[in-house]
DNA sequence: TTTTGAGTTGTTCGA
DNA sequence: GTCGAACAACTCAAA
């Protein structure tokens, strides 16, 4: 009897998986796998640590179904996977790649001991596999976006073989407070469900915090409980909204094939010139910054949010990583550690190319000078101020646009509230922020 | 082979 | 109030 261990890891979910298709359809039995990593789950916040569960659950459930279970062990997984191999008598084990060095790693040791096939369910096209005319990896989006675009899908296994699945708890699915999202495939299916109701008029309002229309499944496509290739499939690219909406996706695929071409840019910076960058030792800037505390209610509404909800709007993600790296021109790596820890959808390569990006470190990155001033964005993307309003409550009864400038703003606006008691002062002016950060930038290019 | 045009997300300044 | 220019430098593809 054959026997194929999926070990998943972050494809938590069997339809449009190739690992768990290709395993079914090929092997009389199969062992599915997840192995709780301490170097990962030590490191994980709660709420991602909660949600991880709740997905395992989810998936647990589904196995059940089929009259199997999801063996979830805790270790190392280059003595784990051999390990259990041995006692099932597996002979291959298939999995979802990723692009990141750890991941790389990893799997590079566990092959050592084992037959490993790697698919790439996590993305539309496998990593390296979209390239400039040379062969080279594409440095800039728009080029790279029309070549994924036109290139048709690797076709990959697809459905679901025969294959008995065997039926052994393991160690069970760590103990966790409930999971901050719907897990699971139909958590995504329900969020996928709610987002086709806004994705016509995602072009004109993808930008509005506000409004609360995005789809939230960067979650998703992050633990795998749904595919890039189904939500390009589901959503298509018949009106400007919808191909809006899939082009985040090549985003996706972009910085993954970065990563995976320039697996060092985790922490350096893509063009080497901008090592020179005299970034500033500000550990109480820092902390402002990470608090939402400072003073500028649109980077402090965003700071807020993820540190409760794991999340944030894209467009709030820019203005406050902007805020971090020009106004307090602090290294630009301790804003991706912290997102990175806090959102739930944190996602390596992605979160490294969008930190790069607002540097102006990395690949079609926004050049240095454009600095992003966090009122004008406030009054342009959350006009009546509501964003704001929601997550700094001190702020409630101030109106817009007061409430994007409240140093600037009349006593009387301010409906008592006092700067530096109720709400803080800014932390720092930016207009002198934006110079200061100019001038650093031109320094380190000279 | 060389040249040319265009390229996610912005702001400020001066006319 | 609106508009264009300036703010760099490089990548990629088409001509």
């Amino acid at each position: 009897m054959t026997t194929s261990i999926v070990w998943f890891r972050r494809d938590l979910r069997l339809s449009g998986n190739p690992a768990w298709a290709d395993a079914t359809a090929n092997a009389e039995a199969v062992v599915p796998l997840f192995v709780v990593d301490p170097r990962l789950w030590d490191r994980a916040s709660g709420p991602r640590r909660a949600l991880l569960a709740g997905h395992l659950r989810a998936l647990d459930r589904q196995l059940a179904e089929r009259s199997g279970r999801l063996h979830v062990l805790g270790g190392d997984p280059a003595e784990i996977v051999p390990a259990l191999a041995e006692s099932t008598g597996a002979d291959r084990v298939v999995v979802n790649g990723d692009v990141t060095p750890f991941a790389r790693n990893r799997d590079r040791e566990v092959a050592g001991g084992i037959d490993l096939t790697v698919h790439h369910g996590g993305l539309v096209h496998p990593p390296g596999s979209v390239r400039t005319a040379d062969g080279d990896v594409y440095r800039v989006f728009t080029p790279f976006h029309r070549s994924w675009a036109a290139t048709d899908p690797e076709p990959w296994p697809d459905g679901e073989g025969g294959a008995s699945i065997h039926d052994d708890p393991g160690t069970g699915v760590p103990d966790e407070p409930e999971p901050p999202v719907v897990p699971g495939e139909e958590g995504a299916e329900l969020r996928l469900g709610r987002f086709e109701r806004h994705v016509d008029a995602y072009s004109e309002e993808r930008d509005r915090p506000d409004l609360d229309v995005t789809s939230r499944l960067s979650i998703d496509l992050k633990w795998g409980t749904i595919g890039p290739r189904q939500v390009k499939e589901r959503i298509g690219t018949a009106t400007p909204g919808r191909a809006a909406f899939v082009r985040q996706l090549a985003w996706r695929d972009f910085y993954a094939h970065l990563m995976w071409d320039a697996p060092e840019t985790i922490d350096r910076p893509l063009k080497p010139k901008y090592e020179a960058v005299r970034w500033v030792e500000d550990p109480d800037g820092l902390a402002a910054w990470r608090e939402g505390a400072t003073g500028y209610p649109l980077v402090d509404a965003g700071m807020r949010q993820l540190r409760r909800e794991g999340w944030m709007h894209n467009r709030v993600r820019m203005v406050a990583a902007s805020f971090l790296v020009k106004d307090l021109l602090v290294d630009w790596r301790h804003g991706e550690r912290h997102f990175r820890h806090h959102l739930l959808d944190g996602d390596v390569a992605s979160n490294v190319g969008n930190w790069q990006w607002v540097a102006g470190t990395g690949a079609d990155a926004a050049p240095y000078f454009r600095v992003f001033n966090p009122v004008t964005q406030g009054r342009k993307f959350d006009p009546d101020g509501d964003y704001i309003r929601r997550w700094v409550p001190e702020l409630a009864d101030v109106r817009s646009p007061a409430i994007h400038a409240p140093w600037e703003a009349a006593s009387e606006e301010l409906r008592g509230v006092v700067l530096g008691e109720d709400y803080p002062a800014p932390i720092v002016d930016h207009a002198e922020a934006r110079e200061r950060a100019l001038g650093a930038y031109r320094d380190a290019l000279d």
